[in-house]
DNA sequence: CCGAATCCTGTTTGATACTG
DNA sequence: CAGTATCAAACAGGATTCGG
């Protein structure tokens, strides 16, 4: 019996709502920039120089309705904002260290060959 | 010194890699079923309702040249097709652990609240 | 049974310029 | 500094039909 086992169906779940938090070009880049510190918007534009403005402020938006960041203003002058990782952004640690694990057996396999 | 570092530059980009390959709806799904034992494809379908003939056949395929998966032809009557993880494709094991352990700590800190 | 071919739609992403 | 606005392009995904 291999079939639409009760485990597989739940793995296919919850593997889902993972995924739909961490979809997309930019959010995975977005995390880990953050896990290197809390960062400013242009702090985390010059970690990942290829994401336009928009894109930046539209991902970083989502993640903080994911509850994964949180988003302080200071108004001093000029304006300042950071961004911060939550407790359950910070809960993605793991995660992250695996995609860098196999990120980096793909390269070596694959990719840098 | 909290931007650019090097550790980070090369944390995105192996990361970047990751992701490229797991990227959209059904690659990380199928990858799963698979996990629970070599299928055909319509017992992939089976594990994955919603998936399309089309895209099951065209993420096969992408996951095939990625290296992922192999695709068995048996030529019987009538025609049967089996795929399976390759040892590349069986190295996600650790990250679809996490994948998952996080998905369920998500579901349950935000997604079934 | 295992797909291929075609056509079509909506979402994602990007380039660029501009604002408080 | 930290974004918005606008417009266009690219792509993912779906519906349907057909073939070996």
């Amino acid at each position: 019996m291999k079939s639409t086992e009760p485990a597989c169906q739940y793995e296919l779940k919850v593997a889902k709502d993972a995924m739909e938090v961490i979809q997309g070009k930019w959010r995975i880049p977005i995390i880990i920039s953050l896990t290197y510190g809390n960062k400013r918007f242009g702090e985390i534009q010059r970690d990942i120089p290829e994401i336009s403005p928009k894109m930046l402020s539209q991902e970083l938006k989502a993640l903080e309705e994911n509850q994964l960041i949180t988003r302080t203003l200071y108004d001093s002058m000029p304006i300042t904002v950071e961004y911060a990782l939550t407790p359950l952004g910070l809960s993605m640690k793991d995660l992250l260290v695996e995609l860098r694990n196999w990120g980096k057996h793909f390269r070596k396999e694959i990719v840098g060959k």
